[in-house]
DNA sequence: CACCTGATTGCCT
DNA sequence: GGCAATCAGGTGA
């Protein structure tokens, strides 16, 4: 966790850090699960930063409200919300205690635990390519809001390489507010890549 | 391929 | 009452 700790920690100097650059380093980390005995795990390949007061795009943006509250607790830890309804999203929040920041996760790459994956989503293939379906494939739900991501029943695991991975950064997704921010980096994945499922 | 829609819940205006 | 950090399945070019 340190570089992510770290990372989270430049936000005092630096205001168009913290989650942005969280938001770049998580690219190649993994998040994973092990409900009923069985692993399933993905490489994080696409994220988008969320910041607070400051952000228009984000959850935070009007303060503090039941749904948003893991968003101001520590580094690391888990937030999870509803989205449209129906499907899940899960975050790992960035900022420090009490000032709300957060990276969604809206990519994955299947690596461990693919035919579990398959079966929380009812198809082959497809299984973590956007937020919904990434907690839908590690079967991730509302009820692991809040929970530490480093001890918690669904953990974040570091990118084993010191290198940082290359991404490209686009504006965020679904979104109509701030659009003009490029808080959404997906990491190059190409033949021969780090990244590529073992 | 691009675009459109329904599903469904909670937050905000 | 409207809209949202989405997805899947449909239509038509």
């Amino acid at each position: 966790m340190t570089d992510l700790l770290e990372v989270a920690d430049l936000g005092d100097d630096d205001l168009s850090s913290d989650a942005v650059e969280a938001a770049q380093q998580l690219l190649g980390w993994r998040l994973s699960t092990a409900f009923d005995g069985v692993r399933t795990e993905v490489v994080i390949i696409e994220t988008e930063a969320y910041r607070g007061a400051d952000d228009p795009a984000s959850h935070a943006y009007r303060g503090r409200t039941e749904r948003n509250a893991a968003m101001y607790e520590a580094p690391g830890t888990f937030y999870v919300y509803r989205s449209y309804g129906i499907h899940w999203c899960a975050n790992v929040v960035t900022g420090p205690v009490g000032e709300p920041s957060a990276v969604l996760l809206r990519g994955g790459l299947p690596v461990a635990g693919v035919e579990r994956m398959q079966e929380r989503r009812g198809r082959a293939d497809h299984l973590a390519d956007g937020p919904g379906k990434l907690c839908s494939a590690l079967g991730i739900t509302g009820a692991y809001d809040g929970t530490s991501l480093q001890q918690g029943p669904v953990r974040l695991l570091p990118r084993r390489a010191a290198e940082s991975v290359g991404f490209e950064a686009t504006p965020r997704i679904g979104i109509t507010r701030a659009v003009d921010r490029s808080w959404r980096f997906v990491a190059r994945v190409s033949d021969g890549s780090s990244l590529a499922p073992t």
